[in-house]
DNA sequence: AGCACGCCGACT
DNA sequence: GTCGGCGTGCTC
C-alpha cells in the first residue's frame, strides 16, 4: 500500500504539503517526526502532521520525502498540541508556528538526541611526550595542560573558546585520541534535591501564598499580585522547592530585560541543580543543548525569555511567568503570539500550575483574576517595612523650563543631591532632540522614507529616523531655505544629560538608554556604577524603569508625563500606570523614604489623579470598567489586520475588500481601513483594519471562514499584510 | 518566504 | 554584447 505524509513547512502558505514515502523509509513513521522534503527548487525541513494511504493530488504532482530525520517525535504531545492550537488562534499555519517553537539548529536538521558526544583524550604517546617542543606554540601548550587534567568534550571546546588549530596540530602529533562517550542523563536531582541555602523566613502573606500554591494539584492559573519589594521571588523559590522535591521541572519566563545574572544567581544559590538558561546571546548550538537538557529532564529549572515557552520538559511541574504585564512577552514580528496566553494554555495541556506574577498586572490578567478564572493572591506588605513613597504633581503650564525641568524640580533635585542621595530622571525619548528645526523658515526635517521627523543625535553628529533606521550627518543648511541656523527642537535624553551636567557640575551623571547600552556589558557596568555611588544623577528611558532597584535614589522625576499618558493608543493609560508604579518602586528604602514628582500640563487629569490617589490596583480596576464600556479588550476581542504597500491605494483596497467579507453588526465591529499611526514607514504606506468582536468564538469562526478568501483578493499580492490577534499596540 | 524566470538599462 | 536590477509566479 502506498504511504503519504502531510508535512507542515516553514512557509507562509496556508496549507500543508503531501509527499510520498518510499518503502525503506516507512518503518517507525509517526506524526511529529522531522522530514527533509523537496519544495520547488529547494530542500526544506518540516514536521509530519498526518500519515495517509491515499492522496487527492495527481501522482505526477507528488514528490517523495528525501529523508526522515528522527526516530521519535521532536515535541511531547502537549507541545505539539500547543502549536496546533496556537496556529489556529493566531490565524497562521502549524508550519509557521513550529518554526517559532523549535530551536534554529533543529530547523536546520541537526540531531535532536545525540547518543554520544566526542571527547578528546591524551594518547599514550601524548602522555609521555616532551612538552618543551611546545614552547613556541602557546595555544597548543595550554590545551595540552588542560588535557593532562581531564578529557575535553567537543562542546566544551566551543564554549571555552579553545583553539581549533591547536587541536588539529596536537592530533597531527598523534598526542590526542578522539573517543565517543556514550551519554547518560544525570537525573539524580529527582531522587535527592540538594539545597545550597536555607529558605528565608516568609512573612504572613508570603506564607499564605505558598501554602495555597503548594496545595493545588493539576492545572491552575494564579495571579500573584505583589507590590515592588513584597518578595515575590521568595514565594517562587519556596514553591519551586516543593516542585523540585516531587522530581518535577519548572519553567520560568522573564521579560527580555529581566534575564540578568542576578536573577539567575538567585536560583543557583538556592538549589544545587542544573539550570538551563535560554537567552538571546546563545549560539544556535548552545540553545539546542539547553533544549535537550530540558527535554531529557537533566535541567531541573529552565529560565528564559519569550521563546523559551516552547522548551519541552520530561517532567513538567510548574510554569512561572514573572512581570506578566511586560510587553516583551508578545512577539512583535512574524507570528505575533503572546507567551503569557500560550503559557496558560500549555499549563492546561500539561495539567500543571501556572503562576503569573506582577506588581502591576495587565488588565487582561486582572480581569481573569477578578472573574474567578484565575486564583488571585496578593502581597501588599513591603518586606523590611519600607516606607511608602511620597508623590507630587508639578503643573508646568506656563512655567519656565530648563531642558524640560521646572524650577521646583531643579530645587528639589538639589536638596536630595546635597543630602548625599541619588536622583533619577525619566524621559522616554532618546537622542538629543526629537526634531531638527530651521530657525529662519521653521522647516522641520522629515525622514524621506517615513512620515516622521528625524531625531538629532549630537554625539554621533547624525540625524536619524527612529522608525526605519535611516541616518545622515547633521546637515549644515536647511533643506528648504538654505539657512545655516538649524537647531534641535524638543528634548531627548542626550540633551537632558548635557544640561544637567551644566546645572549640577558637582554631581556625576549617567545616561541609560539604547544608545549608551548598545555595547555588550555596558548596561551592567553602568548599573554597577550606580550601585557603587559613582553616579549621583541617573537619566534614562524605559530601560531604567524595569527590573532594577536603586536603594540610594530618593527622588524620581518624570519629565514628560503628557507624552506618555495621552497617546492615541487605548492601552496608554494602562501602560503609564505600570510605568509610573514601576519607576516609583525603584526609589527609597526603609530608612530613606523616596519621592516621585511628575511634570504635566494637565494636573487635573482624572486618570492621573486616580492613579496617584488610589494606586495601581484601584486605578487598573477602574480602567477595566472603562474598557468594558468602550467595548475594548479584554472585554471584547480585537484583531488588527495590517497592510503595507508602495501605493496607498493598494493597501486601502485590500483592506476594504477584506472588511466586505466580514460581518458588521452589534457584536462585530469593523473600524477602517485607516492609516496606521505612522502613515508612511520605510517608504511604504501603512493601513490597518481594526476588528472587535464580543465573542471570542464568533471571532474565530468568522475569521476562519474568510481567511482563504482574503488570500484571493487581487490586491493582496500587491501588498504585505499580516494579522495581529490581541494587538499590544496599534502601531 | 525563497527561488527561478524574464525582460529592460549601464557597463567591461 | 552581458551583468544585474527587481516584478511575477510557483511551491505537494
Amino acid at each position: 500500500m502506498p504511504v503519504f505524509v502531510e508535512v507542515a513547512l516553514p512557509v507562509p502558505l496556508r496549507r500543508n504539503f503531501s509527499y510520498r514515502v518510499k518503502e525503506q523509509q516507512q518503518a517507525g513513521l509517526q506524526i511529529g517526526l522531522r522530514v527533509k522534503v523537496p519544495f520547488g527548487p529547494q530542500q526544506l525541513i518540516g514536521l509530519i502532521t498526518a500519515i495517509t494511504d491515499s492522496c487527492d493530488l495527481a501522482p505526477h504532482q507528488i514528490k517523495s520525502v528525501t529523508a526522515v530525520l528522527d526516530d521519535a517525535p521532536l515535541l511531547p504531545d502537549s507541545l505539539y498540541k500547543l502549536t496546533l492550537w496556537a496556529a489556529r488562534y493566531y490565524f497562521t499555519t502549524q508550519g509557521q508556528m513550529l518554526s517559532q517553537a523549535l530551536p534554529v539548529a533543529l530547523r536546520k536538521g541537526l540531531e535532536a538526541t545525540p547518543q554520544a558526544v566526542i571527547e578528546y583524550h591524551l594518547s599514550q604517546q601524548g602522555r609521555s611526550a616532551d612538552v618543551s617542543v611546545l614552547t613556541r606554540a602557546p595555544a597548543q601548550k595550554k590545551l595540552y595542560q588542560l588535557l593532562l587534567e581531564k578529557p575535553i568534550s567537543h562542546d566544551e571546546f566551543t564554549t571555552q573558546q579553545l583553539s581549533k588549530p591547536a587541536l588539529k596540530a596536537l592530533e597531527q602529533r598523534e598526542w590526542i585520541n578522539r573517543q565517543e562517550k556514550v551519554l547518560s542523563h544525570d537525573l539524580s536531582w529527582r531522587q535527592q534535591l540538594i539545597m545550597n541555602e536555607s529558605p528565608h523566613k516568609l512573612n504572613k502573606q508570603q506564607a499564605v501564598a505558598v501554602s495555597v500554591l503548594t496545595q493545588q494539584q493539576g492545572f491552575h492559573c494564579t495571579l500573584l499580585e505583589g507590590i515592588t519589594g513584597s518578595g515575590k521571588t521568595e514565594v517562587y523559590l519556596t514553591l519551586l522547592e516543593t516542585i523540585l522535591q516531587q522530581g518535577k521541572q519548572a519553567l520560568i519566563l522573564v521579560p527580555e530585560i529581566g534575564l540578568t545574572p542576578q536573577t539567575i544567581n538567585r536560583f543557583k544559590r538556592r538549589f544545587e541543580v542544573n539550570i538551563a538558561v535560554i537567552h538571546s546571546g546563545l549560539t544556535d548550538n548552545q540553545r539546542l543543548e539547553a533544549w535537550r537538557q530540558a527535554r531529557v529532564g537533566e535541567a531541573a529549572i529552565i529560565i528564559g525569555t519569550r521563546s523559551a515557552l516552547f522548551t519541552p520538559m520530561a517532567f513538567p511541574g510548574l510554569i512561572i511567568l514573572d512581570e506578566e504585564h511586560d510587553s516583551s512577552f508578545k512577539q512583535q514580528e512574524g507570528v505575533r503570539y503572546h507567551a503569557r496566553d500560550l503559557a496558560v494554555m500549555r499549563g492546561h495541556l500539561e495539567d500543571i500550575q501556572v503562576v503569573l506574577g506582577s506588581a502591576t498586572p495587565s488588565l487582561e490578567t486582572l480581569q481573569n483574576a477578578l472573574s474567578g478564572r484565575y486564583h488571585h493572591l496578593e502581597l501588599s506588605e513591603r518586606a523590611g517595612a519600607a516606607q511608602k513613597v511620597k508623590q507630587g504633581i508639578i503643573d508646568i503650564t506656563s512655567q519656565p523650563l530648563k531642558a524640560g525641568m521646572s524650577t521646583s524640580l531643579i530645587n528639589e533635585m538639589r536638596m536630595h543631591l546635597d543630602a548625599g542621595n541619588q536622583v533619577l530622571l525619566f524621559l522616554n525619548r532618546r537622542g538629543f532632540a526629537p526634531a531638527l528645526l530651521c530657525h529662519e523658515c521653521g522647516h522641520l526635517h522629515e525622514c524621506d522614507r517615513c512620515d516622521a521627523f528625524f531625531t538629532v543625535h549630537q554625539g554621533l553628529n547624525e540625524i536619524c529616523c527612529h522608525h526605519c533606521g535611516n541616518q545622515y550627518a547633521i546637515p549644515r543648511q536647511c533643506h528648504q531655505c538654505g539657512s545655516t541656523m538649524l537647531m534641535g527642537h524638543g528634548l531627548g535624553t542626550e540633551q537632558l544629560e548635557q544640561e544637567i551636567v551644566k546645572l549640577f557640575p558637582k554631581y556625576p551623571v549617567v545616561r541609560i538608554d539604547r544608545d549608551t547600552t548598545r555595547r555588550k556589558g555596558s548596561l551592567e557596568q553602568q548599573l554597577l556604577g550606580i550601585h557603587m555611588g559613582k553616579y549621583k544623577i541617573l537619566v534614562g528611558t524605559q530601560m531604567l524603569a524595569k527590573g532594577h532597584h536603586f536603594p540610594d535614589v530618593t527622588l524620581v522625576g518624570l519629565l514628560d508625563v503628557d507624552g506618555a499618558l495621552f497617546s492615541a493608543d487605548f492601552r496608554a493609560p494602562e501602560r503609564f500606570g505600570q510605568l509610573y508604579t514601576q519607576v516609583s518602586g525603584r526609589a527609597g528604602r526603609a530608612d530613606k523614604p523616596g519621592k516621585v514628582l511628575l511634570q504635566t500640563h494637565q494636573s487635573d487629569n482624572p486618570i492621573l489623579r486616580d492613579l496617584l490617589k488610589r494606586g495601581y490596583g484601584e486605578f487598573a480596576r477602574s480602567q477595566l470598567k472603562e474598557r468594558q464600556q468602550a467595548l475594548l479588550p479584554p472585554a471584547w476581542h480585537m484583531v488588527l489586520i495590517r497592510a503595507e504597500a508602495h501605493l496607498a491605494e493598494d493597501a486601502d483596497a485590500f483592506l476594504a475588500r477584506t472588511s466586505e467579507l466580514l460581518p458588521q453588526d452589534q457584536d462585530f465591529e469593523i473600524i477602517g481601513p485607516i492609516p496606521a499611526p505612522l502613515d508612511r514607514k520605510a517608504g511604504k504606506y501603512r493601513r490597518q483594519l481594526i476588528l472587535q468582536a464580543k465573542s471570542r468564538q464568533r471571532l474565530q469562526t468568522e475569521f476562519e471562514r474568510v481567511l482563504t478568501l482574503i488570500e484571493q483578493i487581487p490586491e493582496s499580492k500587491r501588498c504585505r499584510w499580516s494579522i495581529d490577534r490581541d494587538p499590544q499596540d496599534l502601531m
